[in-house]
RNA sequence: GGUCCCAUCGUCUAGUGGUUAGGACACCGGCCUUUCACGUCGGUAACAGGGGUUCAAGUCCCCUUGGGAUCACCA
């Protein structure tokens, strides 16, 4: 364990968000190539919007990715008194004031401002009130921003970024009714939870100076921040629902794997020279937050279908076998009334690109009623049909086993014989087992399904073009 | 509007002064083939514009344009 310490801080007001779920990857795949410690740390001071739903949702989709943390969670709400605590230490020190301006007041003076043409910051009204008695009066609790000077730090993504300090205004730390707000609680759980390093979204950088001076307020140590570019949708927007589905768990649920989307997404703004696919080992080996462009990237769901596609290829067939069982069963289909899930998953692994398909796909060998497909039934089942089958049938039976070869073999006697190819037969028979012209490999079907269930399949075709 | 950030194929990106500007997705063709796929080979396609600096600029500097973020008693 080294001392780095990084953190993934959602607000429990939704789902886990693509976005979101990348800045998580970024951080927990740095705390593990560093052998440092991942924290997950829930920001719930806005108790009107903060829900245990949310809270519930986003770790099932940190966990579903497998960003597993070593500490926390941790809620803001637990620390209530430290933060009150902070204040008082801010306040007694002058570093910090009481200003009783009521939101109205300040409503007012903002859009006085615009209109005419300044700028819609807090105008200093309380900044050097002479200190007075409690006398009940309603007051928020704000920060002695410094009239000048410059606030600067060198982001670990985007380089050197400044801010003058003109023109950030007193923020207010703590609210009418005490409790903190959002840049002051950041500040204090990072100072007390010893962060060494903000990964975080760009929607950031502009609290940044003013949480810098916080840190100076404190005299504690600044961390280092990373501000990671934003994720468009399609038309260069930020992502939002409109653009697709940007909940984490909803792709779980359209068929991706979460390897697919943890790959896809670590690509989404950082790279390896001209590598794309990378297992989760190679990624914390090779991950580093300088490869981390500088500038947005639109989300593209024809990229991550292909790489679910790959990993869906490439998977181990019992755990896709698993995976793919609800949503078998969401079809109505009991893959224990049928041929072993495992090698039905092998024949349709690489003719899926997500679990949906490979459902889809794995139907038929647990159907025995299907229509078969109108046009395919018209063009193969023919008059001469039956007794091609009935003669792979006598010829299957002879076989002491059924293999690849063997039937492969099969085929090949039984278009010697009849002097036709295999495409005089061929598609008889898938559609005879699968009902439809696209299937996996006829001699594959023929193997999964066994001698019985080929046997009656190909019975009920033969019934069927006899009438 | 102020402030801050960004800018290479349609998209994700490589590129750290000298390259026929590379890879990937998507797209289009060929091959493979029992269907569908997979695979494989090949192709179309980019340095936003303008000024500098330099023998040499996608790479450095400036401006313009375009995009984005943020300006709450939300986080």
């Amino acid at each position: 364990m080294s001392n780095v310490r990084l953190r993934f801080a959602p607000s429990p007001t939704g789902y886990l968000h693509v976005g979101g779920a990348r800045t998580a990857l970024f951080n927990w795949l740095l705390a593990r190539k560093l052998k440092g410690t991942f924290v997950l740390r829930i920001e719930d001071t806005d108790v009107q919007r903060s829900t245990q739903e949310s809270v519930d949702a986003i770790l099932q989709g940190m966990t579903w990715l497998g960003l597993n943390w070593d500490e926390g969670p941790f809620y803001q709400t637990d620390y209530f008194p430290l933060y009150k605590e902070k204040v008082q230490e801010l306040l007694a020190q002058g570093k910090a004031y009481k200003c009783y301006c009521s939101a109205e007041e300040l409503e007012a003076k903002r859009e006085k401002a615009m209109q005419e043409g300044g700028k819609p910051k807090y105008d200093g009204t309380c900044r050097d009130l002479p200190p007075q008695e409690n006398d009940g009066r309603p007051y928020v609790v704000r920060f002695r921003t410094p009239l000048e000077g410059t606030t600067l730090w060198n982001d670990a993504i985007k380089g050197k970024i400044s801010f003058e300090n003109n023109e950030l205004d007193d923020l207010i730390i703590q609210r009418t009714d005490g409790t903190p707000t959002y840049n002051f609680v950041v500040v204090i759980d990072d100072i007390n939870m010893k962060m060494t390093m903000v990964i975080r979204g760009d929607d950031h950088v502009n609290n940044t100076p003013r949480q810098i001076l916080l840190y100076e307020a404190f005299g504690a140590p600044i961390p280092t921040f990373a501000h990671v570019p934003m994720i468009l949708g399609s038309d260069k927007a930020r992502l939002s629902k409109r653009h697709g589905a940007t909940s984490v768990m909803a792709y779980r649920d359209m068929g991706y794997l979460p390897e697919a989307l943890v790959n896809y997404l670590v690509r989404l703004g950082w790279s390896h020279g001209d590598d794309e696919i990378f297992s989760i080992d190679e990624l914390i080996e090779k991950f580093s937050i300088e490869n981390v462009g500088r500038s947005p990237s639109v989300f593209n769901t024809e990229k991550l279908l292909w790489l679910n596609a790959h990993y869906i290829k490439t998977g181990d067939p019992v755990r896709l076998a698993e995976l793919v069982t609800p949503f078998l069963k969401e079809r109505g289909v009991d893959p224990a009334g049928g041929p072993d899930l495992v090698p039905v998953v092998k024949t349709l692994q690489e003719r899926a690109k997500t679990m949906l398909e490979l459902a889809d796909g794995a139907v038929f060998y647990y159907q025995d009623g299907f229509a078969y497909d109108e046009k395919g039934a018209a063009k193969n089942f023919t008059p001469e049909t039956p007794a091609l089958l009935e003669a792979l049938i006598a010829k299957l039976e002879a076989l002491p086993a059924l293999t690849m070869d063997s039937v492969e073999a099969v085929f090949k006697e039984i278009c010697e014989e009849k002097g036709i190819k295999l495409g005089g037969i061929g598609p008889a028979v898938r559609l005879a087992l699968s009902g439809t012209t696209a299937s996996p490999g006829i001699f594959d079907m023929i193997v999964v399904f066994g001698l019985a269930e080929t046997k009656k399949r190909l019975a009920r075709a033969i019934a069927t073009i006899r009438g």
